[in-house]
DNA sequence: GTTCCTGCAAAAGCTTTGCAGAAGA
DNA sequence: TCTTCTGCAAAGCTTTTGCAGGAAC
């Protein structure tokens, strides 16, 4: 995980970016947390090692790292917001029962979609509901 | 269209649920407006022939509906929800140019995807983003 | 009469904006 | 020095809640 970091760091300061303390710290959360965290959740993680580190700055570097294609902003439900580092393209699924979110990949291609004949995808979501097998064992 | 309004009218009924005035043209809204309309804009839109029509009766109304699968609740981006008529299973694709939402007919069957095992598919949904054709030919 | 529905007002919650001070190049 | 970043405070928006009056059964 510390490779990928780095790898990230660089790519960041190849496009000229400054990584502040705060921006790396917020970074290596996203990276260390595949869980599709809120603002809030990552405020309240970092907050405990950086007293001063405000929610603005949090939205600040989110909306950074997600213009730059580093991490994507997901709209689960309800009006917040979950981010997700982009390591591969995947969809979610979310069991109503046991409110746990599942990751799977995904390989659309717009070709075999007749309505997107010609289309360019450069942002895929995939979200379903329903209920896990472990709930359905039950 | 008229047709749709009528059966799904019955079905409601079916299930014992009033069909109020207010909830009546939200649902004959929802159906001929199959462009994925926010509260707001079904609010704006009825308020001109009922006056007193209150945004908590229209918020109501689709939490009702979308309880009993007659619309979808869909978070296409930002904080404002988009509420979909159900008359087929389809995914939503947003040019970034034109920042028109198109849609297209989804088939995606949890079986042929590895993590999803024997998981329960009830509610799905697909976004993707990037460029229309027309879009793309200029 | 009892239950359900409507809608005003207020509150709640997430996100954005303005701005001044601090940090970095 | 000049640009960029941070973070407080306030505002902006969408959505939810409490509650009283009204409608439906």
């Amino acid at each position: 995980m510390k490779k990928t970091l780095n790898l990230v760091v660089q790519e960041i300061k190849k496009k000229g970016i400054q990584l502040s303390h705060q921006r790396l710290k917020i970074l290596e959360y996203l990276i260390n947390h595949l869980n599709h965290p809120t603002a809030q959740e990552i405020y309240c993680s970092l907050i405990k090692e950086m007293p001063t580190l405000s929610k603005t700055t949090i939205y600040n570097t989110l909306d950074l790292l997600e213009e730059h294609q580093i991490i994507k902003k997901i709209s689960i439900e309800n009006q917040e917001a979950h981010y997700d580092f982009i390591y591969q393209d995947h969809g979610h699924f979310k069991c109503n029962v046991c409110q746990k979110i599942f990751d799977f990949k995904i390989s659309v291609d717009a070709q075999p979609i007749q309505e997107l004949q010609g289309f360019s995808i450069t942002k895929q979501s995939v979200y379903f509901q329903g209920t896990c097998i472990s709930c359905l064992k039950v």
